[in-house]
DNA sequence: TTTTACTTTCAATAATTATTGAAAGTTTAG
DNA sequence: CTAAACTTTCAATAATTATTGAAAGTAAAA
């Protein structure tokens, strides 16, 4: 395969496979074209490879900037604006966990946590009150995992899964 | 807060949860409705409560079913179908680790292997291949994690994460 | 200050995804 | 077998979400 096709299929495959994950095609795109550039983009290069127009551009690279793993850059005897993405694909995967612990997982814990206090005594209240109490169990215990997570460095956090899962 | 409406504010909320994480409102909401129920409900009982059509409750139902979350029970004395949610939160957990393990993780395996066999030996071939070889390994070990969860019981999974959470 | 080179915004529109509901299909009862 | 009681399908439609592109905003250069 040649280095562009491959390059050109990975971006295309990401876009399509961020759907699953809730996420805007285009903005897996403009990172997945951000992560394998050998040098910094400007937004009229992304628009062009990626073929969408300037507001788009400016949106998506905006939410990326705002998930913290692209980065704007300055390029020397340029005015406009240059984007890079996190090429540490351990510091990448640790900053999607951190945002998706704040957006996903924490809101999840604050309303189980506000059901928490129901008057209700009967057998029925009895049961939702353990299925309360069981969501909040895993919940809590995803979230300590992510915040363990996005603490660590690399290899402790492999080695301990390595051998977790080698067990 | 009284129990019906905190079942109510339960079934609502986990609707506009479910979409963060690209999941259909009203499947998340069927699934929080047969969840906190104490009995198997039927089609119209769905219908009735969340307000929908006959068509979208048996999508959804489907899809529950589909996904390993719910089951088709048989009422003695009726002719239709009821439905229930597994209760045990903990396999819940599982049931949905392993469709999303099945459904997101491995495609995205699969496509950088694919993409691997790169004749390219430039200095950006190189540094393309490094991405992808990253990438592959972070894939991996959450893949490994997550097989691993979908093997273990919750006393061994709970016991081992906590044991390192708490390091 | 004015012009130029950019970035941002946002109403209009397009694309996608979810929902309806009636018709077709299936199964059980009589 | 036929009717009744149910489930499934799917084309039409609604709702949601993404994208465009032109106009407004901003800041550096002349």
């Amino acid at each position: 395969m040649e280095l562009q096709e491959a390059k050109l299929k990975y971006i295309q495959t990401w876009g399509s496979l961020a759907t699953n994950w809730g996420v805007n095609k285009t903005m897996a795109q403009v990172h997945a074209l951000l992560l394998v550039s050998t040098k910094p983009l400007s937004a009229e290069d992304i628009m062009e490879t990626l073929q969408i127009s300037r507001g788009n551009v400016n949106m998506n690279v905006r939410a990326l900037i705002d998930w913290g793993i692209v980065q704007k850059e300055f390029v020397v005897g340029e005015r406009k604006e240059f984007f890079i993405a996190i090429k540490d694909i351990w510091e990448l995967f640790k900053q999607i966990a951190k945002e998706r612990k704040k957006r996903e997982i924490e809101p999840v814990i604050k309303v189980l946590n506000e059901l928490q206090d129901i008057k209700d005594d009967s057998e029925e209240g009895k049961e939702f009150k353990k299925v309360l109490a069981d969501l909040s169990k895993v919940t809590t215990t995803v979230n300590n995992i992510l915040e363990k997570s996005i603490r660590a460095d690399e290899h402790w956090l492999l080695s301990n899964f390595t051998k977790m899962v080698k067990k």
